[in-house]
DNA sequence: ATGTTATAGTTCCATAATGGAACCGTCAAA
DNA sequence: TTTGACGGTTCCATTATGGAACTATAACAT
């Protein structure tokens, strides 16, 4: 399968993935929430090269996560900002944290600790359904064919990849 | 910076990165919480090639994140299984999935829902401070930097890049 | 007004990662 | 004994990436 036919796969992971399944577009994103958010200093601080740099802005700019704003009179000198939808990766980046700091930690404790407003300890970020409040893990939880997959399933709108894939999910 | 330094850095998000910094990892991950979780079943769901799905089942089972099981007598053939390492992986794809979701959707709806034990409702997963079970987001939450930094700053062990980076961040 | 530095890139080329097809070895059933 | 399924490996062409060198504009210093 080639790359640019994973952003029309159904799953909203693989979709996301379109966005962020690579080594450095997660690591950007993370710098410009740490209000890194010019080029030379994102490229300075994670050591990506620039070429790459410039692809990966280009790209997440495209995509909406990101916004370039002038901030120099002449407009030629930019930072990037996050936008609502690149604001609402938070979570995930807070997710990605957590599990790196309880997996791949090492014995000097968790790098970062996170800190919220109205509450005095540091947060320790569950995963939490917000209707009922439960925390939700792999043995709770399970994911069920939703309206997206049965509308596609209907009008038989799969590649042969994906038929595959639900077929093998109905077996079970 | 090559690829195997990523492993090294302090960042928890970056060690992350490099287990599951790719635009196959997560998905492969993704199959076998799906219970798909045998070679020829992963490779024909997901459409990537045997080579790089024989590479990224390795890597996998020498981080710790699947474990190979024989499933017949004659222990030639394989599945792969979830550690607890991998179990936990569990709240990343499901807010990754719940962002999917809410910006890359199209009209026909959420592909999957979530139901968990012991609520009506399919789960509408957000993260929360395990503390106060307040919602955590990109507006009431900051990183801090933790002992893990702390650590290496004063023993003077971080690489150029890491110097830049955490000077950046003091300045703020 | 002229040279220097900082920013934000682009261009070019060598190297590394990936996709796809073909092939291989083991086991199980026909 | 042959056939097919499974779980790969090998090989090669294509694509992505890293790194160095170069460019364009503006601000700053002399």
């Amino acid at each position: 399968m080639r790359w640019e036919d994973t952003a029309n796969q159904t799953c909203s992971i693989a979709r996301s993935m379109s966005i962020f399944g690579d080594r450095w577009t997660l690591l950007v994103i993370r710098q410009v929430f740490m209000k890194v958010r010019r080029f030379s200093e994102i490229q300075a601080t994670l050591g990506i090269s620039k070429h790459r740099l410039s692809d990966r802005l280009t790209r997440l700019v495209d995509d909406g996560v990101l916004e370039k704003v002038a901030y120099d009179a002449g407009k030629t000198r930019f930072e990037y900002r996050l936008t609502e939808k690149g604001l609402d990766l938070y979570p995930i980046l807070v997710t990605i944290a957590q599990w790196g700091d309880r997996w791949m930690a090492d014995e000097d404790g968790k790098p970062f600790v996170y800190k919220h407003a109205g509450c005095e300890n540091p947060a320790d970020p569950i995963v939490c359904c917000a209707d009922c409040g439960e925390p939700i893990n792999a043995h709770n939880c399970k994911a069920e064919i939703g309206p997206g997959i049965m509308a596609k399933l209907t009008r038989g709108e799969f590649t042969k990849e994906e038929q595959e894939q639900y077929s093998v999910l109905r077996k079970s």
